[in-house]
DNA sequence: GCCGTTTTCGGCCCGACTGTTTTCAGTCG
């Protein structure tokens, strides 16, 4: 993954040039150029040797040659240089909330302040006072930056910011003259994780809506509140920016608020050379200023000639070029959802009974869920016993027969041992419908032996599905050393799943390599891996990075029938 | 530094809020 390497030294690049007082449209170029390599499903190495790295956009000649230079040397000379020139800390400064590049220079320059710290000290000891334009309010905000940037660096998953969006938007509802509501940003977008939340409301008086924000008991303290705008953080630390516009400004406001930045750029770039301007506020004529519509999402994009596009698309990942193409995929969504595989019940380290997991699945409306408890030798998770294992089946048969909807399948998460091979022998395999195969242990182990393990699993005819591919947890671990190109073609070859996992600091598979599967051809499931019942409401994050990586329903295995799935398992079953 | 159905040069998205100002620069999203 050399691409997310050389996508931090180009932002970096543009932090040192910003610095500097360099040409902005410079520094954008940088940005634009790592936010293309971050969001790159084709390989790096691949577009290099093929002579086709400036077909990424924002990457021309110069800056394919930089990437040359780092594939080939390891390093990038001219940004190795600039950052040579200037102190670390100095950048680590102008990422403190209200300190800029401007900020930053004068404060190095005038000061000889180098140091988040060196910075704090001045401040409280007023030394800043002495530069102009540096008063007594400039110090405090300086200091509550600080103290912002010390206390939540972290980005948090989404399982933590839905819920809290959904509390603010419910509040914002209530507030008398609010027609409309939604939360936009990267939120909206189903980014795994979320830096802060964007909300956004229809109202004749935002003043009503202001006052209402700077009172509510979720605002533990203001970072600014005007006319229509408000930014706040909560009691946990978490930054909230809410935006009042008038309800035929919603379309207008909600397109721009959701983002990403690259994609509101391409769309305003496309409403330039149609002589037309987009803002917050709607679709203006250039030259005669007239408001032309802005009221639904749809008209934006109508506007430049586009249909809508889904916001889990808006990366400018190649879906402005799909959109004129007429080419969007028909995403997958919530209601193709048949089945949920991965189900864990107090068999082993569920919270729940079988029963009760299986009527919620069957209140849930599923057609077919698999429980998959751990096998026999994850102690910890205590695994099931062959033994066991077979007292679970004959269980499920009776359920199966008293339930109304849902076909519970009799299924197994079967370690992968150190050796590859599967943790219950194939003749007790044979015996259930569903197989997950997952890697819990040997985490440290060299990146040819971990993906021989899983692709010796899926050789096994009968592992159906693989779980979490690359064993990450967003906060605690790192993914293992996995090289995923070997594990899709695998995949492809021997017609083995991949999971997307939908546990929300999981999301494992992530968008990206999704999306790269799902271009190879691999078929994919997104699971819950439910350890309690309420955790089958996590199938929506799931379902995002899905979304975000542009599959449809045929390439998702839990929107097939319950027909469908038993003939897609059977055909690699019955392969040799 | 990138890019082209007006352009290989001269553009490059657009507005809110704050602080320190009497008209705007800096920062942010």
């Amino acid at each position: 993954m050399k691409q997310h390497d050389i996508a931090q030294l180009f932002f970096q690049m543009a932090d040192l040039l910003e610095f500097r007082g360099d040409n902005v449209f410079r520094i954008r170029a940088y940005r634009r150029a790592a936010q293309s390599l971050e969001s790159l499903s084709s390989s790096l190495e691949d577009l290099a040797t093929a002579g086709k790295l400036s077909e990424i956009s924002g990457i021309g000649v110069d800056l394919a040659n930089k990437i040359k230079e780092y594939l080939s040397s390891g390093h990038i000379q001219a940004i190795e240089k600039l950052k040579s020139s200037i102190a670390p800390g100095i950048l680590e400064m102008m990422t403190i909330p209200g300190v800029g590049p401007r900020t930053a220079k004068a404060l190095a320059e005038q000061l000889k302040i180098s140091s988040v710290d060196q910075l704090e000290a001045a401040a409280k000891a007023h030394r800043l006072s002495q530069l102009p334009g540096f008063q007594e309010k400039k110090e405090e905000n300086i200091l509550k930056g600080i103290a912002i940037l010390k206390k939540g660096q972290s980005r948090m998953h989404l399982g933590v910011a839905l819920p809290l969006a959904q509390g603010i938007e419910a509040f914002l509802k209530k507030i008398p003259g609010v027609s409309r509501t939604s939360f936009a940003g990267s939120l909206r977008r189903m980014k795994e994780t979320i830096g802060d939340l964007d909300l956004l409301a229809a109202s004749a008086s935002p003043e009503k809506a202001m006052a209402a924000l700077r009172k509510a008991s979720f605002c533990e303290r203001l970072l600014a509140s005007g006319d229509t705008k408000t930014s706040l953080i909560t009691p946990e630390g978490i930054q909230v920016d809410v935006r009042v516009v008038p309800p035929k400004s919603f379309g207008a406001a909600l397109q721009y608020f959701t983002g990403s930045k690259e994609h509101n750029v391409r769309l305003r770039e496309c409403a330039a050379r149609k002589g037309l301007k987009i803002n917050e506020y709607g679709v203006f004529s250039l030259k005669t200023g007239k408001w032309l519509s802005g009221r639904e999402e749809e008209d934006i994009y109508k506007a430049v000639g586009l249909p809508w596009i889904a916001p889990e698309l808006r990366e400018d990942a190649g879906e402005m070029e799909a959109a004129k193409a007429n080419a969007l995929p028909q995403l997958v969504d919530s209601k193709h959802i048949r089945g949920d595989f991965h189900i864990h019940s107090n068999w082993s380290d569920g919270n729940d009974s079988l029963e009760h997991v299986a009527q919620t699945a069957d209140r849930l409306g599923y057609a077919y869920i698999a429980i998959c408890d751990h096998s026999q030798s994850l102690k910890i998770a205590h695994g099931m016993t062959i033994e066991r294992l077979q007292k679970q089946m004959k269980e499920i048969r009776q359920l199966n027969k008293r339930l109304k909807t849902c076909r519970l399948l009799m299924g197994a998460e079967v370690d992968i041992l150190k050796s590859g091979k599967m943790d219950y022998p194939d003749s007790v395999l044979a015996e259930l419908d569903f197989v997950v195969g997952s890697i819990h242990t040997g985490f440290t182990q060299s990146e040819a032996l971990l993906t021989g393990r899983v692709i010796a699993a899926m050789h096994n005819p009968f592992v159906t599905l693989i779980a979490h591919p690359t064993g990450r947890l967003m906060g605690q671990r790192e993914s293992y050393a996995i090289n995923l190109e070997a594990v899709f073609r695998a995949a492809v070859d021997t017609g083995t799943a991949l999971e997307i996992n939908a546990y929300p600091q999981r999301l494992d598979l992530c968008d990206t390599a999704a999306r790269k599967a799902g271009e190879m051809g691999v078929m994919l499931a997104i699971s819950t891996d439910t350890h309690a019942v309420e955790q089958f409401n996590n199938i929506r994050f799931g379902l995002g990075v899905a979304r975000r990586a542009w599959l449809k329903p045929g390439q998702v295995l839990n929107c097939f029938s319950l027909k469908e799935l038993q003939t897609w398992i059977a055909k690699k079953r019955t392969k040799k």
